[in-house]
DNA sequence: CTGAAAGCGCTAACAA
DNA sequence: TTGTTAGCGCTTTCAG
C-alpha cells in the first residue's frame, strides 16, 4: 500500500504538503499547481490513508461500537440497520460487539474504549442486566450511549416513546369494545417494561377501567415467556377478552400458546402487540401491532454518540418521530 | 489511558521490558521478580494496549470485516451470530460493512483493506451482484472470503451444501407421494440458486420424474418474488401439487400469495422450503423446512479467512457439518 | 507557499 | 536479564 511518503516522492513535494492537500486541511494554502500534482500522484498510486497511523496521531478512529446482547433478534436487526445508515452518512464505521448475559458487556465496552478501538459505544443491555452494571464506565466519563435504558446520573441514552406505544395498543382494544384487557410485559426491572405498563394503565384509567392484577404479567419479552404469561392469565376464573403484549416476540409466543390451549385468535382473544417486525405480518393470524421506530432509534443513537464526541456533552433522546403507528392486521377484533 | 511508558515508570523498568512481559513474548526472558512488578503496575494502572499503536507497528488489527447486503434478513443474522462467536473465540473482532446493490461492495472492501482497518474481509454478495465485481480485489491478492458464492480463479469461499439441501426437500415431497412438483428458486445467475435447482432435478430424475418447465421459476429469494413465482406457477392448466422453495423468505411470500389466491396449504399445495429460521415456525401453517447450517457457515467463514491470514493460502470450504436437516412442520402432507 | 521534524504508542532488533 | 532506540504512517507546529 502506498504511503504519504510514496505520494510525496512521486509528486516531488514533502509529506506535509501531501498531508495538507489530501486531508483538505482548512489552512492548507497550497498553490493549485502543486495541489494538482499531488492529487494526480495520489490517484495514480491508489493512495489510502492508513487507518492506524491516522488514529495513532489523532487519537480518533471514526469507528463506533455497537454492543448488543443478541444479534438474531428481529427487532435489533432493524436497529443495527438504522445505525449503519447513520454511521455511514456521517463517515463513521460500526464495530460489532456482543455482551453475554453474564458479564453485562461492561468489560467488552471498557476494552473497546480502553484500547482505543472506537471513539464511543452504543449499548443495548440484555433484559436481565441493570444499567448499574455500567456504573464504572459512567464514572470514568466514557462516551457511552444506552439504548432502551436510562440510568440516573448518566446522561447519554436513547429510548422509544414506550408509553405512547402501549397507549396506542390499549386504546385500540378499548375502541373495539374490550373491557377485560390483560397486559403481558417484560421483566419488572426493565425501563421499557415499566413505561409500557404505565401506558397501559393510563389508557385503562382514562376509560374508567381497572385491569385485574391477575391479568398482568411481567415475565419477559421472549417467545417462551409470552407463552408462560398467556397460560397464567387464561387460567383464572374470568380470563380477559384481549391482551396487550409489550413485545412482538412475546406475542408470537402468545399466539403459539393460544393455539396449544385451543384459544382462538381473534375470536376468543384479541391481541395487539407493541413493536412491529416483518415477522409479525407472516404469523397466523397476522398480528395487529404498534410499530415502534426502531430503525430511527438506531440513527438517533448514532447521532447522540457523535454529538457527545464532538460537543462533549451527552444527550438523552426520546425518539418521537416517527410516532408509534398502529398497524391493523387480524389478531384483534371487535368484542361481540 | 495509561501507556506502556506509564507502566514502565511505575514499575521502574524500561518500556521494552513491559512490552515483552505484557504481550507474552515467547523469547521474553524476564526475571519473575520484575515480571511480577510489571504485572502489578499494569493492573493498578488498568493498562490496555493501544490498538492504533500496536496496529501501526505490526500491520495487523485483529479485526475482520463482514460485508453484507442486508442486515435485516433473518438468515444473515444467524450467519452474523456465528461469525461473532468464532471471531471472539479467536481473539478477533468484527467490523460491519454494507454493500449497497449498486456498488457491489467492492469499494467498501477495498477501503477496509486498503486503509488497514481490517486484516481480511468476508463478503456476502447481494443476489444481483456477480462475483466478478470483486475481480480487481482478487487480482490484488486481497484477503477476501466469499460467502455463498464462488468465482473461478479465486480461492477463498464458504458455501453450504445447497444440492443436498434441495434434494432433502424434494425427496420429502416425493416420499409424500407428490409427482407434480414445482421449484421456486433464486435468480439464475446465482451460485446457490443453480446448485439448489440441480439438487431438485437430481431428486426428480432419481424418482423417474421430470418437472414441467412451467413449474420452475427463477425469480429470486425475496418474499414478493416468491409471491410472483407462485402466481405464475399456479396459473397453468395443470398446477403442481407441491413446490420446493429454495429460500424461506420466498416461502413466506408463497404462503401469503397462496392465501390471497385461495389455495389452501397444505391441502391444495404442499410446500417445503430450503433454509429454516425462527420465522418459519411461526407462520401458518408452520413451514416444513430444511435447516441449513447458517450459524456454522459464519464460523467457517471466519476460520477460512483466519487460515488465509496465518498460512497465506486461501481455502474453499463446503459446510457439511451439521448436515442439512429436514424439519417437518405442517406445510407439506401426503398427496391424497 | 513549502519543508523539516517531533511525536502519537507500540514492537523488536540490537547493545549492554 | 534489561535497556536503548529506530521506525511503523500520519498530523501539525514551526521555520524558512
Amino acid at each position: 500500500m502506498a504511503t504519504l511518503g510514496d505520494v510525496a516522492a512521486k509528486a516531488g513535494v514533502s509529506v506535509s504538503a501531501v498531508s495538507r492537500v489530501l486531508s483538505d486541511h482548512p489552512s492548507a494554502r497550497v498553490s493549485s499547481e502543486t495541489r494538482a500534482r499531488i492529487k494526480l500522484a495520489a490517484r495514480e498510486l491508489d493512495y489510502r490513508p492508513n487507518f492506524a497511523g491516522r488514529a495513532l496521531k489523532s487519537a480518533r478512529t471514526n469507528v463506533i461500537g455497537l454492543v448488543m446482547p443478541d444479534l438474531t433478534n428481529a427487532l435489533f436487526t432493524d436497529l443495527i440497520d438504522g445505525a449503519e445508515d447513520e454511521v455511514r452518512a456521517q463517515g463513521y464505521m460500526l464495530l460489532l460487539g456482543r455482551s453475554d448475559e453474564q458479564r453485562a458487556g461492561g468489560d467488552v465496552i471498557g476494552r473497546l474504549i480502553g484500547e482505543g478501538r472506537v471513539d464511543g459505544v452504543m449499548v443495548q443491555l440484555g433484559d436481565a442486566i441493570r444499567p448499574t452494571a455500567l456504573n464504572n464506565l459512567f464514572a470514568a466519563g466514557s462516551p457511552v450511549t444506552m439504548i432502551n435504558a436510562r440510568q440516573d446520573g448518566h446522561v447519554g441514552s436513547v429510548v422509544l416513546d414506550d408509553e405512547a406505544g402501549a397507549r396506542l395498543a390499549t386504546d385500540h382494544l378499548l375502541e373495539l369494545g374490550h373491557e377485560r384487557i390483560g397486559a403481558i410485559t417484560g421483566l419488572p426491572a426493565t425501563f421499557t417494561s415499566q413505561r409500557r405498563l404505565k401506558g397501559f394503565r393510563t389508557s385503562m384509567r382514562a376509560a374508567g377501567l381497572r385491569a385485574d392484577p391477575a391479568h398482568i404479567t411481567k415475565l419477559g419479552y421472549l417467545p417462551h415467556q409470552g407463552r408462560a404469561a398467556l397460560r397464567r392469565i387464561m387460567t383464572g376464573g374470568r380470563p380477559p377478552t384481549a391482551v396487550m403484549v409489550a413485545n412482538v416476540n412475546a406475542a408470537i409466543g402468545v399466539l403459539a400458546e393460544a393455539r396449544a390451549l385451543g384459544i382462538r385468535v381473534p375470536e376468543d382473544l384479541s391481541i395487539v402487540s407493541v413493536h412491529d417486525s416483518w415477522t409479525a405480518e407472516n404469523t397466523w393470524p397476522p398480528l395487529t401491532t404498534v410499530k415502534m421506530p426502531f430503525h430511527e432509534m438506531g440513527r438517533t443513537a448514532v447521532r447522540a454518540i457523535i454529538h457527545r464526541l464532538q460537543k462533549g456533552s451527552g444527550v438523552d433522546a426520546v425518539v418521537t418521530d416517527p410516532a408509534p403507528l398502529l398497524v391493523v392486521r387480524e389478531s384483534a377484533v371487535r368484542l361481540r
